[in-house]
DNA sequence: CCCACCGATACCGTGCGGGTATCGTTCGCG
DNA sequence: CGCGAACGATACCCGCACGGTATCGGTGGG
């Protein structure tokens, strides 16, 4: 199977529609249609259930779009990471969610700078759930994720450090004068909602956000309440209130990287990380 | 980057010749190196130091062979996935060593059969160091893997059991009297040799081994002793002798699969396997 | 009932991948 | 020291497969 085939077939099963595909594809819609009918062909395998009116995929198509994302990261990966191996000019790219771990990160920065053969390292700022691709496909080299919030599936990882989660509130709020609080007492109140793996909202209650710096300007509005993790107490403004929530779920920062990628670099700066 | 260009320099990588990789992929080399060139130029890295007598690879060369293989494995599972995934036709592919979890395995197979919504489960016993292939390039879905023998990485695994490990001696072997041993008194003693990752064998004393019935029945000529994991005493013939080793590492047995693909049939062989 | 939509088919041109022949360089050997 | 073998690069040619335009066939909506 060609890369080329399969772009082809992913944008088809996005689409599931030939003519936006081709579009998409800078391409005409005639040439598609044979791509995608010499795919199914050559794998002996129909992909898609097509009447003159709805395109749909079938059950191995399902497959194949799932499979074949994988296998397109992995390429782009390879392409991405060969030519930021380029003689002399080693370099690491580490990718986390803007506003998270905000004392962690400058410490292990410093503590790998300060290593014998450390290299650079560029650090990528990213919003919600973007780490995950990043890793994927190549564009970062080792990530900081935080569980239960982000999935390291496919990833190696290490746990870093661990932390009990607060109540962001806004200065005159009714519920800024407790000492705790318990996520049952937060059940009426609508938390703010995070775009998924997707990019997309799910449906209900609560301001959508896309940052931490988005969501601490809707808290100072009066907008949001948020259940954050203890750490990012520094970067708070200084009229929002913090209540502990005794009950909330701990949240562990992890360091991730792609399971094979495994440089001197790399593991130099996973080992400084794990002895902070 | 087009797979059919990634399958030419793995080939002229694993080779270092570009006469050999031709031949291998079945075409002349003057399109060989002209391919190579392409990519070379189309990434814009060097990929080999080439003279005339010599081809090397270079570091962006290194890289891009680690990332390669595992982007062509992606591939590779991709296509295979998808052409079992046939409507109707829905199988499993388990693979494990041949010769472990001897007793795992049948109750696992029996469980999971009379789970509700069970499809039918292929089952593939093969040589050390080959199910983490298998499993990567798609021709198994999921398989049984024993640390700290094999690597996980890669891999979403869940523990299953936990085991120590014993002695296996011919039957008048001096040391066949003991009712226990620890690995310090076997460090004169030549453990045999199992194939690596990259199907060779290390160099050191011992015999070469690649399955359990060939290491067997070299311990029944005399020819090896070696130290397994207690779930092999069922498939021991009955002249062998079994001496506990108190301090030997513990085998844990995991269910391991790719971190995507996780169909329903699957997640139910998961969530038996836990439940065993 | 007709038209608009959409995927499939027919047909054509061209660019690229692969073949053969040959060159330039380098090492080994007499 | 010079010749030949080994090996990758280059030159050149050919065929095909990929992409384009035009059109068809079927289906659902107004």
């Amino acid at each position: 199977m060609e890369t080329r085939e399969l772009r082809y077939f992913v944008a088809v099963a996005e689409e599931l529609h030939f003519g936006r595909a081709a579009d998409r594809l800078g391409m005409a819609q005639p040439p598609l249609s044979r791509a995608i009918g010499h795919l199914e062909r050559r794998l002996g395998v129909s992909l898609f259930t097509r009447t003159s009116r709805a395109v749909a995929l079938t059950p191995a198509g399902t497959v194949l779009l799932r499979e074949g994302r994988a296998a397109l990261d992995a390429m782009e990966a390879a392409e991405r990471r060969t030519q930021r191996a380029v003689d002399g000019t080693e370099r690491l790219v580490l990718v986390t969610k803007a506003g998270a771990s905000s004392d962690l990160l400058p410490k292990l920065l410093d503590a790998y700078a300060a290593e014998p053969g450390s290299v650079p390292v560029d650090v990528i700022l990213c919003g919600v759930a973007e780490q995950e691709s990043h890793l994927r496909d190549g564009r970062a080299d080792v990530a900081l994720l935080h569980l239960p919030f982000d999935s390291t599936a496919g990833f190696d990882t290490e746990e870093l450090v661990t932390e009990g989660q607060v109540l962001i509130l806004p200065g005159g709020h009714p519920l800024s004068t407790r000492t705790s609080i318990t996520m049952a007492e937060l059940s009426g109140i609508p938390l703010p909602r995070w775009p998924g793996h997707n990019g997309a909202y799910a449906d209900g209650p609560g301001p959508e956000v896309r940052d931490h710096a988005q969501l601490l300007q809707l808290i100072s509005l009066g907008r949001a309440v948020a259940v954050l993790p203890e750490s990012c107490r520094p970067l708070l403004p200084y009229d929002l209130t913090v209540v502990p929530v005794t009950d909330a779920p701990q949240v562990t920062t992890v360091i991730a990287w792609p399971p094979h990628s495994r440089s001197r670099p790399l593991a130099t700066l996973i080992r400084t990380a794990t002895r902070l």
